[in-house]
DNA sequence: CTGAAAGCGCTTACAG
DNA sequence: CTGAAAGCGCTTACAG
């Protein structure tokens, strides 16, 4: 198809006709090309800087420019190439998302936080690219070193985490949604997984359980050194100590069919237990049933509290007192963290938590 | 922070000593710059095309004058700026993904999509862009017109798309991940949710049942016209009627504690039915405790077939015989065929069906 | 209030 | 096999 290119443009600019502008053809067979900074400002009759200072309204423009500007704008249906901008100004208005991919963990809450990120940008006015877990490191890098992001979002963030002293390194500020071990010198944010951990006990405690169940995540996940799998499960414990309260620690299993048998054997092997503590999504899936078919009423013979997301929660119509990971002021958060760094570059470094929120929904009763 | 500002390279060219290359300096705290192609030409003691032509291969040279640009880049720490290299290219290496955001859609599905969708492109040289249902069409058309992405991919197709149409209006190619009805002009993939649909009642027909229960999505995903929903519920009708089979149809609903009710009843309702045909995640989630509720024993009380994906079915080792809906396979070719149709502006358009899988799992019995 | 010009960092005909 | 130069489409000091 010869002479038809959508890149044939090379003599735009020889003609003063005003059909020679970059508008789009009738059909899109014959390919078109967009209209460029150069087509506004001759077709308003201005300088191309002038174009670019209405638009951005960098300086005071008079109003018969601009709105003559902004016509031309509208009749050429122009709107500024990203490359170009991203080169003129060394910022690209993207944000890349690491994004994990744990089989171990469950999907609902991941998919949570990729929207709400991608929201949260959105209404900042940067877009989002994804970076996957499995190019790891090198990903962050090369978007980085290429320039093809203005900052970096990390997920899943472990208690020590190679993807954070990457961050040291490239030009581009970061920030975790999770909290690392130690004095972090990116900016972070977490549900504060530690102290829901210590509430939970308490709320349990304050209502007089003394012997309860605590199921916890797969040991995949501790494996992975994932921060709120640890931190959660490390306060419950000290806090159980501190509070007088015997904590049985029952694993999480991966695999779905062992993983209830699993927990109905625990149910089983702890008949004294007056209280269930889970940390655990997937167990949350078969708990119903196994505390159904063992005739176990909630709150009368045993209570449960847990913490799952609202989402997670909705899905399920889980009837439990629970911590709300509250995925979506988390991620959100995170986001502006990130933002306002970009504005701010020499700010102090946050490490921040969302506040937690406990939902009674009846399910924890008190011992005698 | 004076005379630290990470872009002030102005006198980068100025020395010919090799000491002012845009090298990183040993603290972060300074600030440091990118090397570009000048520093990497200048390094290597060759022109700037030079360099560019040996990075690219795009045309034959020197092994020496090769092996002296390698090491000025390795040394250097070279990487191409990707806002120029789009711009000088008109090709920016990022393809734009329309992320549904359907509540009342099963999340794991549409996770497994994004990630498959962002592997496969990585993995042909692409990023992925996230563009949120949110911003709608608006955000296809921005993303295209500011030149942002290569292509746009696109998910949860409906029957009638707007976003499909959108795809004529913008100058890059798009590829539908799910089928819309009529001839689409655009490349898409899918299952075939239709022959699945027929499938499975031959499966069960042959097998002897004539009295079968439907258990669909729910009324609001038919209301949002997706595609497969659609497809799979006709077909499944249409070949009852052919087969002489008698097809209760009950809906799924989305209120999860509703949900679990309605289904429970359906059971309860239809004392005759041999078999239960599943197309609903969501119920499949309670089905085994309703089932085990009743006492009824798969298959010899009942048969039931499904239509999952192989993750969902992992996470709750659903123990049906089901054909997957592939969407590992189906979201890979999808990106593969953008990326063809990148490569080959004018290949006629494919409308493209994946094999449909069946799996075995001995949840069908035979009805004498 | 506005314009001419330089520059961002690449690629790619063009010329040798 | 290699280089000088133009050009991609913006923004932003600089000058008036």
């Amino acid at each position: 198809m010869p002479g038809c290119g959508m890149l044939a443009s090379s003599n735009r600019f020889e003609s003063n006709r005003f059909d020679g502008f970059g508008v789009r053809t009738a059909s899109p067979e014959t390919g078109y090309t967009l209209a460029t900074i150069s087509d506004v400002a001759r077709y308003a009759g201005v300088s191309r800087s002038t174009v670019s200072h209405a638009l951005s309204g960098k300086r005071t423009i008079s109003l018969a420019t601009r709105q003559r500007v902004n016509e031309a704008v509208r009749v050429l249906n122009y709107r500024a190439n990203a490359g170009a901008r991203a080169l003129a100004t060394a910022r690209t208005m993207i944000l890349a998302l690491v994004v994990p991919f744990t089989p171990e963990e469950f999907a609902p809450a991941t998919l949570q936080y990729v929207l709400v990120v991608t929201q949260t940008a959105r209404s900042l006015g940067y877009d989002v690219l994804l970076v996957t877990q499995e190019e790891g490191a090198d990903g962050i890098v090369r978007v980085a070193e290429s320039n093809l992001v203005d900052g970096v979002i990390i997920l899943d963030v472990k208690r020590r985490d190679p993807r954070a002293d990457i961050l040291s390194d490239i030009r581009q500020p970061g920030v975790l949604i999770g909290m690392p071990d130690g004095e972090s010198t990116v900016d972070c944010v977490d549900l504060d997984f530690g102290a829901a951990g210590a509430l939970l006990i308490d709320h349990l405690a304050e209502r007089g359980h003394r012997d309860v169940i605590f199921l916890t995540l797969p040991d995949e996940l501790f494996a992975q050194d994932l921060g709120y799998a640890w931190r959660f499960r490390s306060a419950a414990l000290e806090q159980a100590e501190r509070r007088g309260v015997a904590l049985s620690m029952v694993r999480g299993l991966v695999d779905p069919s062992e993983r209830a048998e699993a927990l109905g054997a625990a149910l089983d092997e702890h008949p004294t237990a007056t209280a269930l503590l889970v940390h655990n999504d997937a167990a949350l899936i078969d708990l119903p049933q196994l505390l159904r078919q063992r005739r176990i009423e909630i709150p009368r013979d045993l209570s449960v509290v847990s913490i799952f997301s609202e989402q997670f929660g909705k899905m399920l119509a889980l009837p439990y007192t629970a911590i709300d990971t509250a995925s979506t002021a988390v991620a959100a958060r995170g986001v502006e963290l990130l933002v306002s760094r970009l504005a701010e570059p020499e700010r102090p470094v946050v490490h921040e938590f969302i506040d937690l929120v406990l939902v009674d929904r009846g399910s924890s009763g008190t011992v005698a």
